[in-house]
DNA sequence: GACTTCTACCTATAACCTTTAGGTAGTTTG
DNA sequence: CAAACTACCTAAAGGTTATAGGTAGAAGTC
């Protein structure tokens, strides 16, 4: 009886791989198994089940990137700084798009509370150090790079933008653009 | 033998009225027969099967997102317009969550040309007479949109603003500000 | 080096969802 | 009113989740 070495990390890890290639939401305890080729059982002992394992995955990718956007950021400032998280997220997001897409998964709060989400938050934050912004614009101003971030690596991963010109990497650049003028310019509430 | 009055329509709706309820990955074939109370096998004269079903809802959601945005565009320009095109997707998305996220499954190409997503890139556009954009920054600017109106929806709606000073709707109107801002002060490219 | 103990993995089982095949009872049409 | 159609059925096969309880190999103990 030949041991798999089976453990919670190396099912994670596993599992992050697996959904990188058939999608988040084909990652399956099953799957996993097969992958080990080991019975589905088995993994029950590291593993509380799909759900369990699904919320793992989503928390290693919000370190992973927390991790890439924490040494994308250092040492830079302003339209650069702004340029380097955003390019993590993206590129995340295209060499890993079942990670990206875990990273997404609710998670409840507790389980929130303790994930690498306050990180990017921060991360984030650090960012408008550049720009000359007071709060609460600065919490609005997070948000909204955070909104424009995820939503544009969304929407081009669902293929939103695809196969119309102008192409996407330029809208890219354009839309980073568009961030630090706004930062730098930030408006004053309509009246 | 009483019968239930199916039809693919109205499996649709209330396969969306479902996915409100419990959310869209939730959505099932079972699930619905229930609610019908009529056997599983039923559903599949009227409908090829589960993936059939969430396309069918997502492009369900798509449509009504379009009227609703159609009617809210209509009559208005600049800031007004951007306000009431944001507004559509936000309302709708605290509505009806599942359909929300319905409508951001992917589509097979065909599917997507035939959906309604093509009247929502024309609507994007059309706020955009209210500015002074050429090509391709139209496109740009159309792609940001999109991009901080979805983002926005779907991270608020995913609880990542939740529970944190200010409240989501203040950084609501400052976003919408803050694009309105960017938009009649579009930059040009960095060096 | 034998003995316990822990761990990794197993078989077996039950519940649920998907999908197809083929059948029957209402409803509509000529 | 018979033929044809439609709406719904039973039955069955295959996959996934999850739990309970068992066995073999590795590790620690004397």
């Amino acid at each position: 009886m030949a041991r798999a070495g089976l453990s919670t990390e190396r099912l994670t890890t596993a599992g992050a791989e697996l959904a990188d290639e058939v999608g988040f939401d084909q990652v399956t305890v099953s799957a996993l198994a097969r992958r080990f080729d080991v019975k589905v059982a088995s993994l029950y002992s590291h593993v509380r089940g799909s759900q369990d394992l699904r919320t793992r995955i989503a928390l290693l990718a919000l370190e992973e990137m927390a991790d890439l956007a924490g040494e994308a950021v250092a040492g830079r400032a302003g339209r650069e700084a702004l340029a380097a998280l955003g390019n993590v997220y993206r590129d995340y997001a295209r060499e890993h798009p079942g990670r990206y897409t875990a990273a997404q998964l609710r998670l409840d709060p507790e389980t929130a509370a303790a994930s690498a989400g306050a990180r990017h938050a921060r991360l984030t934050r650090a960012i408008l150090r550049g720009y000359a912004l007071e709060e609460p614009d600065q919490t609005h101003a997070v948000r909204l790079l955070g909104s424009a971030f995820h939503g544009y690596v969304s929407l081009e991963l669902g293929g939103g933008f695809s196969h119309s010109a102008p192409d996407t990497d330029t809208t890219w650049l354009r839309t980073l653009d568009a961030l630090d003028a706004l930062l730098r310019n930030w408006p004053a509430p309509a009246p």
